[in-house]
DNA sequence: GTCCAGGGGTATC
DNA sequence: GATACCCATGGA
């Protein structure tokens, strides 16, 4: 097994706070399948002891390479996110593969964690190669993916299959948060929740601000103190913590969830 | 703005 | 174990 020192990094948060949805507990540590790997990670202390994956991979994978202390100083500035970094030590946002973070969010829809792994594990089994994650086109079967218990969503994710390819993802990359949001909402179901999600969590575009029930909940208690509309809440959001919004919003998410 | 589209989770009895 | 309501929503 390797290994890596790390700092400011908690596993457990980062895994937990509902980024990801393909991983599960394996002996003292995480068993993590995302795209086409297949790996084994657990945390002693500032150590990851790791099998499975390159380290410069999980290190780019799991946002080790970011710049923490610099994101933390400057959301620091409001005394309730303060509080969170304290409360949730190393919980970081990961940079999963687009193609998976999109179908995953897809699948999100009204829906619930739990439901979600269930749908990526069917899709896997259904539709993957030796518990690799499918390949872009590999959707391509409209009772299959019914058969993962997708739902209305089933149509959302066949049409985007058909639509999706290696150049869109690819191109995003060098675009404005505000351009690759506009191209990811092109896609059938795909709002702007769940292009802010992948812009998120796969693009690491950090201005991204996702609302949903659960951000609306914590917002409206916190900071707005009356109903507000989803639209504005996510505007407010991004105003009101910058350029790294979207890491105000995770620890804001997942303390909601956890209390 | 309202309504609806799986189906598992969760609370309550 | 039945039942009712909820949910990392988008689209008509």
């Amino acid at each position: 097994m390797k290994s890596i020192q790390t700092k400011d990094f908690s596993l457990k948060h980062t895994l937990e706070s509902g980024q990801l949805f393909r991983y599960s507990q394996e002996n003292n540590g995480w068993r993590i399948n995302h795209g086409k790997n297949s790996f084994y990670v657990e945390q002693n202390y500032d150590k990851l002891v790791f099998k499975g994956i390159k380290k410069e991979e999980l290190e780019e994978f799991l946002g080790l390479k970011q710049d923490f202390k610099k994101i933390k100083k400057e959301l620091s500035r409001d005394n309730c996110i303060a509080g969170l970094f304290e409360q949730l030590k190393g919980l970081r946002i990961m940079k999963q593969e687009p193609w998976e973070c999109l179908i995953g969010f897809i699948c999100s829809s009204a829906s619930n964690i739990p439901k979600i792994k269930m749908n990526l594990n069917l899709i896997t089994q259904n539709f993957g190669r030796n518990g690799r994650f499918p390949l872009i086109g590999e959707l391509n079967d409209i009772e299959l993916l019914k058969d993962c218990k997708a739902g209305f969503r089933a149509e959302y994710l066949f049409k985007t299959n058909k639509i999706a390819t290696e150049e869109f993802f690819k191109k995003l990359n060098d675009m404005s948060y505000e351009d690759a949001k506009k191209e990811l909402i092109k896609l059938p179901g795909v709002g702007e929740k769940i292009a802010d999600c992948v812009l998120l969590f796969a693009y690491n575009k950090f201005e991204a601000f996702p609302v949903d029930v659960w951000m609306k909940r914590v917002m409206e208690e916190l900071y707005l103190k009356k109903e507000t509309s989803v639209k504005k809440i996510s505007e407010f959001g991004r105003h009101k913590f910058g350029r790294y919004a979207g890491y105000a919003q995770q620890y804001l998410y997942h303390w909601r969830r956890k209390v």
